[in-house]
DNA sequence: GCCCAACTTAACTGTTTCGTACAATTGGCA
DNA sequence: TGCCAATTGTACGAAACAGTTAAGTTGGGC
């Protein structure tokens, strides 16, 4: 939000924009957006505070997506897609199944913990039963690419005979969501009542490695 | 929180209550501030709504809980001290430790899905940070009585031989938590990408007995 | 029976907040 | 150059909303 004129010039001319940068001004709105909604939730969030953090104004809120529901549907998009483009880097593909599921469960333990924002952003659409992600089109396949890195790893285990057969792979990735997600959707009440700092570099380490070790005791056959 | 009307018969004469109804009123609030709340957030909830849906007006909530706030507070409250209740008469340390581990763990699942409305009210207190958990005095030792159930079946079956020694019991509620409450506070999203329907009979039966498999896995020796 | 404190009601207030009307600007293109 | 469509800024409206004012009512103790 500091020195930002220079996304003008990077620009080529493949469309006119250099005073007129429509892809900057919605790329700004959404990541102001974004904090508040996650900070804030749904109805917590202002249309006028958002807009006054934008280096634009509220008329271009209004002007790009329609209303605050459509600003908080491109959110959630934007914030399902970052997940999705870390997510086909891993190249797991070339690992052993044992190997393999513990580098899935590490990183989206890791990642959930290192983006609050993203976990946020689900735990709010769904206090709101998922309307919003409902009306979107694209959020729909994302995901689904998880289940196949997943079922990948599962089925390569069961061949090797490390992991034991017929367990259902929505299950295993449910589980890792679960662990992964609650470590930072619950860090405030939890650690409240258990006087412990889930956010600690070491207590995340520590977790981490248990959440990984759980998910293994799972699928592993012994 | 049903026929509540004999409250005001078995009151002694220490105080007069019978058109007057303090605690009648006050319980009335709560529950209809706990729909509400759970339902729209802390945020989203009206005042006026609230009261409308009450028996009485919208006066006496600011008489009784001072504000929005203080009223959402009365409801955390209220909500933490229903678990505790019910958690006490579980008899679990007559109980084998993997009976009983299974038999918490089953409970924990199946009281959380049966009341989505505390779950809900935790991931709002939970967006907002804690704060208001913070300020409330009775919840802190609340669910404390869960980790000491826990350890006693934990020791138990360390000393028997079935469990693995050097887990952290908090760490064994974590899990038992996590794996309960995502499966309601991530249902409408999770449900929708994965086109499964997380909340029918079925679904929750088999689930309830895939978490108790995996607490299980997680304590075991083997 | 009457007085007082607890309780209750309805109408009201001052802001906050989403959303819009309308004018103005900008840069590509004919 | 000058037009046109895509943008952008300013000021405002109308409704929603948390919280309050002020005037009761109710029932129990004296």
């Amino acid at each position: 939000m500091s020195a930002t004129d220079i996304a003008k010039r990077s620009h080529t001319g493949d469309m006119g924009a250099r005073a007129h940068d429509p892809e900057g001004v919605r790329r700004d709105i959404i990541a102001i957006a974004t904090q508040e909604f996650a900070e804030k939730g749904l109805s917590g969030a202002r249309v006028d505070e958002i807009a006054a953090r934008t280096r634009t104004s509220k008329r271009m809120i209004y002007y790009y997506f329609g209303d605050k529901e459509g600003l908080f549907v491109a959110v959630l998009e934007a914030a399902y897609a970052g997940i999705r483009a870390i997510e086909s880097d891993l190249d797991l593909a070339g690992l052993p199944p044992i190997e393999a599921m513990r580098k899935l469960t590490e990183f989206t333990f890791t990642y959930q913990n290192s983006n609050p924002d993203f976990v946020r952003l689900v735990m709010v659409e769904n206090i709101h039963n998922g309307t919003h992600l409902a009306r979107s089109k694209v959020i729909q396949a994302v995901n689904m690419s998880v289940v196949h890195v997943l079922r990948d790893i599962y089925d390569r285990g069961v061949a090797q005979g490390v992991f034991r057969s017929g367990i259902d792979v929505i299950d295993i990735h449910m589980t890792i969501s679960a662990l992964s997600f609650f470590n930072v959707s619950n860090r405030a009440t939890f650690s409240l009542i258990f006087k412990r700092n889930m956010g600690s570099r070491s207590a995340l380490a520590r977790r981490r490695d248990v959440v990984a070790e759980t998910v293994l005791r799972f699928v592993q056959k012994a």
